[in-house]
DNA sequence: TATAATATTTTACGCGCGTAAAATATTTAT
DNA sequence: ATAAATATTTTACGCGCGTAAAATATTATA
């Protein structure tokens, strides 16, 4: 440090003896500059502990170095996880995420697109809330905005789409249940929010058809995102009156089976797959909870790794191209069975 | 929508018949205008549709009004609950938040000190990692920027803190598992990180001390910040080891808490406060999921509302002043017990 | 060492807005 | 209706940096 403060790049040019336009294209790639300049300008550097004004910087460029990150809500540790990954990600990639929350609902999604619109980043990766998002407004800013979206598809928004295979995971887990046991009743909302909901619903029907079995619904009531706590109530009326044909339950994701597995215990009903147990409950997602659930769950893992590095490659790849995708790219990955105590 | 494109306020201004710096004027403060040209502006914002740059706003301005959020970690649904609110209270203010998480680590939390620096806050809300926190680093930053600690205090840094009356809350805690039964042993990290847990372990003692028990500690093995892996493994192993002079353990935290009620299910020990329990279990914090373990876990409920509001309150008032607080202001708030199945 | 290739410096302009001061218009009070 | 108070417009400058083009310096190639 020294006595004379740095206040912008020109003065910072005059003590480090580095013309301005030089430290500019440094600062934007330190590797663009000659090896011995860039020493120059890092030992200067630690002398002065100058740095860039970012407003100005973003005014001026043509692009930011930005990547907006949307989930539908970081209440939700497992997207809270999901989201973390993301961020790695995007930094290792030289850009600066900023993450936003939907909180469950469409009209935050749609205030934090227009927050992300406000800074105009360079591409937007997008977990929508699903049926609950305003598609028009959604839509809009894809068609501003490099888009990719992630765990919940938008038919057609957005330029690409990377999620889960729910046929393929559901019908992994099914196999399981029925060569293991009864064959599983399906746990889930009337009338869901999210569209992998509705996938994993009909792959459901679809394996146990496959499979020779009648395919059983119980649908509980309840609107909004509380997942346990509908998993909850629903369960507790379903095991009330009876609802479940067979001694075994898929549920929809593990939030709602974290539910379930809450009423079964207070139900006194001994959950698991060892010989005293009179219910076999399992998950879908891999909840960083789920591991420590009384019993704890098996379920599903989806394969976030892929989903995560293939979306930010995919919107890394459209920014450096500097065009829309002229083709929608999509691709499902597939899940694995977690086996645990549940099921 | 009309043909001609507004590229700036400038464009903006010839459209709408305002003169600029009127028109920045009303974006700075809508109400700072008349009443009449305040509606002739936004009767032209509806049929052009032009946003300010926010680039060249920060640029110019004396000071954003953005404030900075940093948390330990958004993976923890209990600090992601919390940033929320305090997102939410900062908008209402009229300011824009901007929220990271230090993934529980110190390099990271002195990261998103950095990252704020380069956006300039008006103010910052940390709720530092604690005793892993680069101290001099967050003091150092503090110093610059109007700062308000929560949830974990840092003696003498920041403008002002708030958080939880442990001794309060770990009181009334103790006191009614020893009204309601044997007195708790108290099971928590050798080494937390966190200076809460200090706190609560010597506010258990003196509670325990007050009413003629013996404290009995149970400290488990396990560094990092995996609360539920520690407290099942811890807890298995302490189980095992009957070490546990009693029938009833209160956690330092309810993350601690699911881990040992885990580990409890394992050993096929029956957990709550009925006739056949052999185990009564209680945590701290209120978790999200405290709900809905099995069984649900008596806990307590930190004031969160009022560390919230407090919080955004005060370092609005340090924005509004213009100067730091001479005097660091500290205030603690009760927690309530919240009863429910395990203790 | 001469030449070509590459980096850096110089010079100059623009980005979109905040802000200040003076001139002018509008509203309110008398 | 007139004067005073308040809003708006005009004019002008500055913020800190990106970026382009031409001139110059440095390095690599032969």
């Amino acid at each position: 440090m020294t006595v004379a403060k740095i206040k912008n790049m020109e003065d910072f040019a005059a003590v480090s003896g580095i013309s301005r336009p030089t430290l500019s294209k440094y600062f934007n790639d330190p590797n663009s500059v000659r090896a011995t300049t860039k020493l120059r300008i890092e030992a200067a550097l630690k002398q002065h502990d100058y740095r860039p004004n970012v407003y100005a910087i973003n005014q001026n460029r043509r692009q930011t170095r930005t990547i907006g990150l949307v989930v539908p809500n970081l209440t939700d540790p497992f997207f809270a996880g999901i989201a973390r990954t993301l961020e790695g990600l995007i930094l290792r990639a030289g850009f600066t995420p900023v993450l936003l929350s939907s909180h469950d609902g469409p009209d935050q999604e749609l205030d934090n697109l227009e927050s992300l619109r406000a800074i105009k980043p360079a591409g937007v990766l997008l977990a929508p809330l699903g049926r609950a998002s305003d598609l028009a407004g959604v839509a809009a800013f894809a068609q501003d905005c490099p888009t990719v979206l992630f765990d919940s598809n938008l038919d057609g928004i957005g330029d690409a789409f990377f999620g889960s295979d729910n046929r393929q995971s559901v019908g992994l887990i099914v196999d399981y249940l029925c060569r293991s046991g009864e064959p599983p009743v399906f746990f889930e909302m009337k009338t869901p929010i999210n569209p992998n909901a509705y996938k994993r619903r009909s792959a459901y029907i679809a394996a146990m058809e496959q499979l020779g079995h009648d395919p059983q619904l119980v649908q509980v009531e309840g609107d909004g995102w509380g997942f346990e706590e509908i998993g909850f109530r629903g369960g507790s009326k379903a095991l009330t009156d009876r609802q479940f044909k067979t001694n075994t339950v898929l549920c929809s994701n593990d939030r709602l089976a974290i539910g379930l597995l809450s009423a079964a215990f207070e139900k006194g009903l001994r959950v698991g797959r060892g010989a005293g147990s009179a219910l076999r409950i399992a998950g879908h997602d891999d909840h960083p909870f789920s591991k420590f659930t009384c019993p704890s769950l098996t379920t599903i893992s989806q394969d976030y790794d892929s989903i995560s590095t293939r979306s930010v490659e995919t919107v890394l790849a459209l920014i450096e191209r500097g065009e829309r995708a002229q083709s929608r790219e999509a691709a499902l990955f597939s899940g694995t069975l977690v086996l645990r105590g549940s099921a």
